[in-house]
DNA sequence: GCCAACGTTGGC
DNA sequence: GCCAACGTTGGC
């Protein structure tokens, strides 16, 4: 089963917020190849809940892919900040998809530690540039990262 | 707030 | 198709 990491700013929402709500629809994805790995999501699918742009950016927990990629609804909602002028119900570009909350981390494994971590190198998160909101982790990569 | 790095846009 | 300008991301 494929592994994933997601980033969130935690003042839109954080793992917490996940946890309170039990679950939540992951939507404003506005990059093709995040997408893409969005699209290639399936049910079941874990993935790494990263807060960025916060006071301590780093995996803050874990949750699980509910339901598959649709057509994100933001892009077709003029009140939404991540509305999209060029999308329409017909052409929609950009996917949504439904997640669940399986575990906040005591402490919020940063960004810092995971640089220092051997296997981590080719993970986009750590590579130098690289803004890449959705991507996949390897087996190896994710028993990296549940083992600090 | 700064700024490096990247993606997107649009003129040509 | 090139590439400069611009906007965004996101750590610091």
């Amino acid at each position: 089963m494929p592994h994933w990491l997601m980033k969130s700013e935690p003042e839109e929402l954080s793992i917490h917020d996940l946890q309170r709500l039990g679950h939540a629809r992951w939507d404003g994805v506005r990059n093709y190849q995040a997408r893409n790995f969005v699209r290639s999501m399936a049910v079941g699918d874990l993935f790494f809940f990263y807060h960025s742009s916060c006071p301590e950016p780093g995996i803050a927990g874990v949750g699980r892919i509910i339901a598959s990629a649709y057509p994100d609804p933001t892009a077709l909602d003029p009140q939404s900040h991540y509305y999209d002028a060029k999308a329409s119900a017909d052409k929609n570009p950009w996917s949504a998809l439904d997640v669940e909350f399986v575990e906040a981390f005591p402490r919020v494994i940063a960004l810092g530690q995971l640089r220092d971590l051997p296997g981590l190198s080719e993970l986009p998160l750590v590579k130098k540039g690289s803004r890449l909101s959705v991507m996949p982790v390897s087996a190896s990569e994710w028993a990296t990262i549940q083992a600090v």
